[in-house]
DNA sequence: CTATTGTGACATTTTCTCTTGTCAAATGCA
DNA sequence: TGCATTTGACAAGAGAAAATGTCACAATAG
């Protein structure tokens, strides 16, 4: 095997690691030593791919970031029947990805938190990213919510907040409440929405 | 002075100092050394009053929690003319307080989380206040909603995430959007909200 | 086969930070 | 005033983790 592919074997080995012990053990708390035990590693290769644990945190997050965004994504843009429907389903995908990886949810929601002002800028742009799919995902769902308007206002940040704050209380219950029960009532709002828009064509103001 | 009183007198200044300390550097970048010098105190007298770093976060983010939930709670019971005004103005007093001192944002958004058990823990016991009020809070202001109805669903929580990301973010951003814009934004759906629930007396299902 | 490069295990250095201890000066109290 | 307690400044040990270095061995290419 080539010098190059088995660095970058490593290099993900120390990121599946890092998703492991900063999913578990969290992010303090994980020795750049622990990490390196956990990939079948010695410290140097630490060095090999990164500079700092930090650098690392940045790596998993990232990996995990596009994970839950992708599917988002690629659920978003399939036909539903109702718009309480696509909300919904959307939904399930992205709680059924924390749901099968808690490790994904703890570090999406809590590691990545308060570590450094690089990680800090990450977070928030990884935010605006969850933020722009809710926006083209309501205006996919409410063809009476335009795009454009949506984005001047601060709803798509509020229900991007709405997501998150279920989710992290869901993983802290460990998983508790059946997924289902949540998303029964995440579609009555959306019938509610629904009927409303169709009472209202004005719209929402902005 | 007494002793006891003087203990006292420390104790509260290294709280301050760890405010300082944990709302610009961040908790894990501040030495308990640091946080006494800001305190204007050696070592020996953090010893004094904490065991360790993680019961200074503790108490300052305790401190930080009360104040914000007691300034929320004596707006939300005051009278007001609709309910978009009762909204706005609890969420203008709670805003209020963290472009004041955005220090206090930031330990309560970013540095409390992935600390360790016992402080996620102190997090969610806050949140579920968080969440308490703003379901007193709906109930007041929308009284076609019982209080009652609003504790078993996840609306008073998504509501929380909402409040608390849009902080964040703006927090994030430097506090470059102003306060009157969020809150004319927010006044717009407690309206929409409001005339809603005129026309749909049935309310809002479980 | 042999020279070069990559590898793995371990040692070492360095840098922090926590934590406890010492002691003289200051302060409060009888 | 004289005694006891409290205080402030600093020392120093303990421990952990980061970061780098060494070296024999294995793998591979020419």
């Amino acid at each position: 095997m080539e010098a190059g592919l088995r660095t970058e074997n490593r290099r993900a080995a120390l990121v599946e690691a890092g998703l492991e012990a900063f999913g578990t053990v969290g992010f303090a708390k994980s020795s750049i030593k622990d990490i390196c035990g956990l990939a079948g590693l010695t410290q140097r290769y630490f060095y090999e791919s990164f500079k700092k644990k930090e650098d690392l945190l940045s790596a998993v997050y990232g990996q995990v970031v596009n994970g839950v965004l992708e599917t988002g994504w690629a659920n978003v843009e399939k036909p539903a029947k109702t718009p309480a429907q696509a909300v919904t389903r959307t939904l399930r995908t992205y709680y059924q990805d924390l749901l099968d990886d808690p490790r994904k949810a703890r570090i999406l929601y809590f590691e990545i938190l308060g570590v450094s002002g690089r990680i800090d800028q990450e977070y928030q742009a990884a935010t605006k990213r969850l933020v722009d799919l809710i926006a083209h995902a309501l205006s996919r769902a409410f063809p009476a919510l335009s795009a454009e308007q949506l984005q001047r206002t601060i709803v798509p940040t509020g229900l991007a907040g709405a997501v998150n704050l279920i989710a992290a209380n869901w993983a802290l219950d460990s998983y508790a409440t059946p997924l289902e029960d949540i998303l029964l009532q995440v579609q009555a709002l959306a019938q509610l929405l629904d009927g409303f828009l169709k009472t209202s064509p004005e719209g929402v103001p902005a």
